[in-house]
DNA sequence: CTGGTAATCTGTAACGTTTCAATATACTTG
DNA sequence: CAAGTATATTGAAACGTTACAGATTACCAG
């Protein structure tokens, strides 16, 4: 008495519907277990066995239901992008996405968006993924030296990836951009140009990659025997305005930065105005060394100096390393650092 | 015989697992069946214990599990945003990331990105999504006249949302904005400029806006009797260096334009690039009147006209279109079109 | 009282998958 | 040839949820 039987008929008609492993197992004449398992080249399956269901499944487009191995196994197939919602001017986060998707596309794993508002906890949206388990890794950016993101999930043994690194004593995947080269090497850029009193436009001071900017930018300025011109009060972070009006202001006070060093393409719009609108010529009174993710400065202003970041890169690069870690690769092997290309400027 | 019993118990112990309405069945004394109706206010539930129910249900944090919702009602909760990875330049897919995010967050839903390239079929992920189910309703943009994919899902009687109207006869949700007031409006302010020669960078022709713009264009330039330029073989799909390649050559020409119309504020970098490279200066020998949806134009040039597009309001209005119509709700409720503000320019 | 009906509540099955323990078959080996 | 063993295959159970068809109770009309 299989009660299998009346099920196996009826899964014959029904012609339209998704095939599962049900229906291989009717059209092949086999088992469901022995199906599935000769799909993910079990090694108890005989060759033959395995060879024919392959190819019906192939030839019938059988794909696995998410929901039914996500119930069973707990794989979600997911990588949740945990992005903040304050949108930066410019921001890189489109490049990111494309990068991600880049590496996810020959893969099962499909790319699921979490926002979170940056006046919220960061924490909040990590906790509940991880809790609903509603995601097999995470990636996470605006990374802090000391991040309660990177504890919890460490702690609860998730797989995650951050773009910035920490100093916590906790190892991880991550991929970074070299923030210490490029802060350095704009200085040099700078001092070659014959500028002495330099100012940095830096992230805010809460994100790990304040930290190598401020080293990389200090560390230059030694060397060259410059000076820091403080900039009052403005972030990376900050919006065009606050930006333009804090420059105009520190512009037009004797002592007044010949050179300047950004961390970011679209601050360096406001930045311009701000020197402008003091009255400024860039290339005469000051030069600017800008790090950009999209192409646009040099149209800007041909004048502006300008390193490269590959965003769409630390995309791809971060992918790589969540799936890895979550496939168990070590973490020492999934830690990458890309070198700033050289500072170019617009060859007119 | 009770075999329940025996599980029920080993329920209880497992503390730190997530509950499930199991747990929370064995907590309140009822059954799974009680619970999970009284969980959604189903009418057969006694006042009471729906209260108790739901009460107990939120002190202990249940959440329902995605796959087995998804796996017994084909629910995903998902909507899949469809991207092409060719980036425009200064894309605008992180606001409409936001903007669907931001109408998402307050719901169950979430969002997943679904890329393809632009060298493959569009159709190609649509067709995936529906197929497997794997998410309950779509977006799209770069909108066709005669879009494939609008068809396609409108057949099969898949929920979605369309940036960008069609012209198919086929009724459906849509997020547009109106590139024909836009067209018009520039057109306008370029005759009350005083110029009288103008040319359209425009979308790719392929797309329903293309069609929008052109006819606002036109009917504006007959409006005012004023001349078409045409702009040699560039569109805002091109590269920063085409347009500004293609820009050069148009206006080294007898008789170039004295106005520019420009659908993208990425491409209006390229423009202006290319219209400086003649040797010809903004608001001088040209004006030039652009859309964009960041906020950089007018610290490009201060001289550029421009007209804002609120992307992050697009994205959200999708989304809660989709949404409606998962629910249900009438097509006829789902189509808006967001009119474009003034035309304005930097004070300074 | 009897029989009916509304109001609440409940067990079972099913969605599609994988894991476990078991079975059937063929092949060695002493 | 008995007994063990490797090979190939299998059904049942479980993941968490909801739909279905019953069950139980209380109440009311006749």
């Amino acid at each position: 008495m299989r009660k299998d039987n009346r099920q196996d008929e009826a899964d014959e008609t029904r012609h339209s519907e998704r095939p599962t492993l049900k229906t291989l197992a009717f059209m092949t004449g086999l088992g469901v277990t022995t199906v599935s398992r000769a799909l993910k080249d079990a090694p108890e399956i005989g060759a033959e066995t395995r060879k024919r269901v392959q190819m019906v499944a192939r030839q019938i487009g059988y794909r696995p239901n998410r929901a039914g191995v996500r119930l069973r196994t707990g794989k979600t197939n997911v990588i949740s992008l945990v992005l903040d919602t304050e949108e930066q001017i410019g921001g890189f986060v489109s490049d990111m996405i494309y990068g991600i998707s880049e590496a996810l596309a020959p893969t099962p794993y499909h790319l699921i968006v979490t926002p979170y508002s940056r006046n919220n906890d960061p924490l909040e949206p990590v906790r509940y993924i991880v809790e609903t388990g509603s995601a097999d890794g995470i990636i996470i950016s605006r990374t802090e030296p000391d991040d309660k993101r990177v504890r919890y999930m460490s702690e609860h043994g998730f797989p995650f990836a951050t773009h910035g690194r920490t100093r916590m004593g906790i190892e991880h995947p991550y991929h970074d951009f070299d923030n210490r080269a490029f802060a350095a090497e704009a200085v040099r850029t700078l001092a070659g140009l014959g500028r002495r009193r330099l100012a940095l436009l830096p992230p805010p001071p809460n994100l790990s990659y304040y930290h190598h900017m401020r080293e990389g930018f200090a560390e230059a300025l030694a060397e060259h025997g410059l000076s820091e011109i403080p900039f009052p009060a403005a972030t990376l972070d900050n919006s065009i305005d606050t930006i333009r009006a804090s420059t105009v202001d520190m512009m037009r006070r004797r002592g007044c930065p010949d050179g300047i060093v950004s961390g970011a393409g679209g601050a360096t719009f406001a930045l311009v105005a701000g020197i402008e609108d003091a009255g400024l010529q860039l290339g005469r009174e000051v030069d600017i060394v800008s790090k950009q993710s999209s192409r646009l400065l040099h149209l800007f202003r041909p004048q502006i100096y300008v390193v490269n970041e590959d965003v769409r890169l630390a995309g791809s690069e971060l992918a790589h390393a969540v799936m890895a870690r979550i496939a168990g690769a070590p973490v020492a092997s999934l830690q990458t650092v890309s070198r700033p290309g050289t500072v170019e400027r617009a060859h007119r």
